[in-house]
DNA sequence: AATGCTCTGTAACAATTGTTACATAATATA
DNA sequence: TATATTATGTAACAATTGTTACAGAGCATT
């Protein structure tokens, strides 16, 4: 476990604090599908991604949902949004997107790193990072036809499977941007036409980036 | 001055901190419709709120803007949201919604001042209460119709106001919610039907809270 | 092969939101 | 007062998005 640590978080994190995560964290693995945090749930860990990817969502009381947006590993392993104060409850909930797995770092400890100076330096730009995320969702919402929104989300499926072949059906996409099968049916035929990607059952190539 | 911050931030902030503000920060006043920064400006304060409201938005490249939430001091004298990161530029667009007083702190005593509990506090509500926002305005574009979304502009235009009875036009809250003039005159008589509030020229009075 | 299940395609229609056009009212300004 | 400007009301229509219904294709299981 150390040595899986440190090879992601090297260049991020100085000795003294790498020595304190592998001291106190714990490493969990979650399979494609699982729910790592529901909305409403205590928050008592900070999730930073080692590898994998997360879809984060935001859900209404008819259960309904909206994707906000996906979280890769790799370079930037980055935390998930939560409100990372003592006794929050979380405002998202989490699935994994692909088989994944996570650092998780008790809460308080978000406050006790603080004087470390790449802890804050994580911190912030983690912060800024789900903004800018949230900023894009809004957005598409805003500003995007569905059209548009289907491509872009697909899109950002892409970077975070890491695979332009996508295994997705049309009632997912359509749960996941809140609207009806038939609405991305129609859409994707149209995409299909326009050369943007090939469709297969359970399955969907993207062609253009 | 001095009198004036420590009246608003006395129960927030300990009394170094207090003295550290007073000492290095400088007041803004800012006149109802001031662009207080727009996207891509350089983030060289972060800006408390002293008294008065502003309104945050989010604009595109065709000059199309939506609103994310308003501002309004009192007890939280929240901060706006900006990526308080060094030579980070504004992701938003702020403009006072009344006259306003601004405390504006440069940007990198957020850091400096990190060793105090208070400030610490302080920054972490303040990026959390500025995220709760924005997954309310995602909520409304997600998951509500215009009209809901319109009476809920309505009821937070309000609050920032400080009364019930709203110096608007139906363009300005057409370019707000980024919609029609026409959509928006046909929404405020239906709500006002409805009974949820009373139109007159350059101003809407509303009913129901 | 027969059966049942899920996924996709598509038509027809409904509801919501956006656009164009024009009339009238209220206010400001000459 | 006469005129111009801005704000509002509303009809008619267009475009987008959502719903219902059904047919057929692909796949798994028996």
């Amino acid at each position: 476990m150390e040595t899986g640590i440190k090879q992601n978080f090297d260049f991020i994190f100085e000795e003294k604090l790498l020595q304190e995560i592998v001291k106190i964290s714990k490493i969990k693995k979650v399979n494609k599908g699982d729910l790592i945090i529901d909305i409403g749930s205590d928050v008592v860990f900070i999730p930073l991604l080692i590898n994998g990817a997360v879809k984060v969502f935001r859900t209404d009381d008819d259960g309904d949902e909206y994707i906000l947006y996906f979280i890769e590993g790799g370079d930037t392993c980055a935390m998930t949004l939560n409100c990372c104060v003592r006794g929050a409850k979380s405002e998202i909930k989490a699935v994994a997107e692909v088989d994944t797995e996570l650092l998780l770092i008790p809460i308080a400890k978000m406050e006790d790193w603080l004087h470390f100076k790449s802890w804050r330096t994580f911190i912030f730009n983690s912060y800024n990072s789900r903004l800018k995320e949230m900023l894009e969702a809004i957005d598409s919402l805003a500003f995007m036809n569905m059209n548009d929104r289907v491509l872009r989300y697909l899109k950002d499926k892409v970077i975070a499977n890491k695979k332009e072949t996508l295994s997705v059906t049309h009632k997912i996409i359509s749960d996941e941007l809140n609207t009806s099968r038939v609405v991305i049916s129609r859409i994707l035929k149209k995409l299909e036409k326009d050369g943007e990607l090939e469709l297969l059952r359970n399955q969907i190539k993207i062609l253009r980036f």
